[in-house]
DNA sequence: CGGTATCCACGACGATACTG
DNA sequence: CAGTATCGTCGTGGATACCG
């Protein structure tokens, strides 16, 4: 449990993971899609992710610079728990406001 | 997934919730199934879990004093998450150490 | 474009001592 | 027994400026 809710730390780590759930993506297009992050953050939390090993990176040759992020095998097997985490918010956003 | 997420932060907060899915403790007896948690860190987490409404508190009167925690509904409700984290922290182990 | 370097603020965690 | 009070440390998150 810990080595599954750590691999989740931080704040943006979730979203991070869902943008890449979608297929790979670019340093630039993750921050077009996170509009709220900061570069330093949103590079904190691929490192970790990288460590990990639930995320690799590809450099791109040309003018300019391309990167390419996605998922490991490993990476994609958080996805059921992403989806639990969401099915569990709703819930417990119903039962903490059931008239509404 | 921020709702969800939210509600098993803090270090301890996941093994607290472990012991009371076994059934009501008082404060004592989470101590001593969690040797290592001090008093504040025990006590700010089932505040914070109470006042997310996920646990609830009896304090039994007599001498001495006792009390009882005990999962709400809402926390009840958390249960397919953590047997989620559970599973999928072992899938990450095994794509992790594949040969071991 | 794709990052790194710096610096700061804040809150979580934890040890310890104490109270009702 | 069941907590609260106090204090210190450390890590995380974030803004900003800059480099290859």
């Amino acid at each position: 449990m810990e080595l599954a809710l750590s691999a989740l730390a931080g704040r943006w780590t979730t979203l991070v993971l869902r943008e890449l759930m979608h297929g790979p993506a670019s340093f630039g297009e993750l921050r077009g899609r996170l509009p709220e992050i900061s570069p330093k953050v949103l590079a904190d939390r691929l490192h970790a992710l990288e460590e990990r090993e639930l995320v690799s990176c590809e450099r791109l040759r040309g003018f300019p610079v391309r990167t390419s992020y996605r998922l490991t095998v490993a990476g994609r097997a958080l996805r059921p728990l992403l989806v639990e985490l969401y099915r569990t918010g709703v819930e417990l956003s119903r039962t903490a406001a059931p008239g509404t």
